[in-house]
DNA sequence: AATGCCGGGCG
DNA sequence: CGCCCGGCATT
């Protein structure tokens, strides 16, 4: 009879992704990345039909949600944020190690752990290499600024009016490490950060730490004031993390290869926190271009996973074009746009993951959540 | 071939 | 409107 049956699909998707009434966006990611697990879908003709449980991540989660009457997450396991990546504890010393090489660990060690030699910001990382250690207190300096906000830094692309530049120090350093590079000084290579996005409709919010992220949606979204102990794990339903590969944006910000001239208005990304450098577009002419704001760590290509372009960067749909200052609108030409190259929904999720692109996206119309 | 998305159709 | 897709420009 009826050829199609997309109804299934759209109430599956609706009926899995909204535990509350009101809210449609159901870019619910499973934790961790990509764990791409039964999704046996065939994304081709078959009326793209969903995985038969999109967010049923495998039993490993606990499997609270794979049909539609599913109630609020069960409490997928606490998903330690970042406890993957799991760093060796010490590289400890080779008992039979010649004896350079002992000096040279001995060396290491040290430095590591001497205060001294690593300046102010000792304190913020705890002798152990540790995630943990920057995932809760991080950003704070014993004695600063210690609002209301235990420790979490976030920018919220979306409620950007409430404070685009909250009145913060200098930038503390640790701040600096934490933008250049991980919490911790070692574990130098291939290191990822992440980040936890609120995915609230309408929202965007992204926080460093995974409780704050719960914090935020617990209160924000869902209005609740619990402790966070007798939380049901809702919030977690309710964000996402984001990869961000730290070396693509250290690269960027050290080396900054004087290119990219103008136009090149790249995505802020996430860390830049710094009420000066975010908004490179959206704020009014560049007061002066001192030696402050490097040009970006990230303007194309490869780089997309440090630039996820935080969705909804722009202040507002009716102030028309406020950004991009030069580009002489050629917008008499019928010329499509250019075709932007940020990384959309589609490529940033992949066809598979249909369900978790921007409605936009889905609909074939322009991106929404990747702007340009 | 894959992507991004305009233009347009349908309920 | 929300939703979807044909089809075309781009990559």
């Amino acid at each position: 009879m009826s050829p199609k049956l997309k109804t299934v699909e759209s109430q599956a998707s609706l009926g899995v992704v909204v535990p509350k009434p009101g809210r449609s966006w159901g870019g619910l990611q499973p934790p961790g990345r990509v764990a791409a697990p039964g999704w046996d879908l065939d994304p081709k003709r078959q009326g793209r039909a969903l995985p038969h449980s999109p967010w049923g991540y495998g039993p490993a989660v606990g499997g609270g949600f794979a049909g539609l009457d599913f109630a609020p997450p069960q409490k997928p396991e606490p998903r330690a944020p970042s406890a993957h990546i799991p760093v060796p504890a010490h590289r400890a010393p080779q008992g039979k190690a010649r004896p350079d090489e002992v000096m040279a660990a001995a060396a290491l060690t040290s430095l590591s752990t001497s205060p001294l030699l690593l300046g102010a910001p000792a304190a913020a990382f705890s002798p152990e290499p540790g995630l943990a250690s920057w995932q809760e207190p991080l950003v704070q300096p014993p004695g600063s600024y210690s609002s209301g906000s235990s420790g979490d830094w976030g920018w919220d692309p979306a409620s950007e009016q409430s404070s685009p530049c909250t009145p913060s120090p200098p930038l503390p350093p640790e701040a600096a490490h934490f933008l250049f590079g991980e919490p911790a000084p070692r574990k130098r290579k291939s290191s990822v950060q992440v980040l936890f996005q609120c995915l609230w409709k309408r929202c965007g919010k992204v926080l460093s730490t995974a409780s704050g992220m719960q914090r935020h949606i617990r209160l924000v979204h869902l209005g609740r004031q619990a402790e966070p102990e007798q939380s049901d794990g809702e919030e977690d339903f309710y964000y996402t993390e984001l990869d961000i590969g730290l070396d693509t944006l250290t690269d960027g910000l050290s080396s900054l290869t004087p290119v990219s001239p103008v136009a090149s208005t790249p995505p802020a990304f996430p860390h830049l926190e710094l009420p000066g450098l975010l908004h490179p577009l959206a704020s009014p002419p560049p007061p002066v271009l001192s030696s402050a704001r490097p040009p970006q760590a990230c303007h194309s290509d490869h780089s997309y996973q440090g630039c996820l372009a935080p969705p909804r960067l722009e202040p507002q749909p009716g102030t028309g074009r406020a950004c991009v200052p030069a580009l002489p609108s050629k917008l008499g030409a019928n010329l499509r746009k250019p075709r932007g190259d940020a990384k959309k929904c589609r490529k940033v999720y992949g066809v598979e993951r249909r369900a978790l692109w921007c409605t936009a996206c889905r609909w074939k119309k322009a991106c929404r959540r990747f702007l340009d």
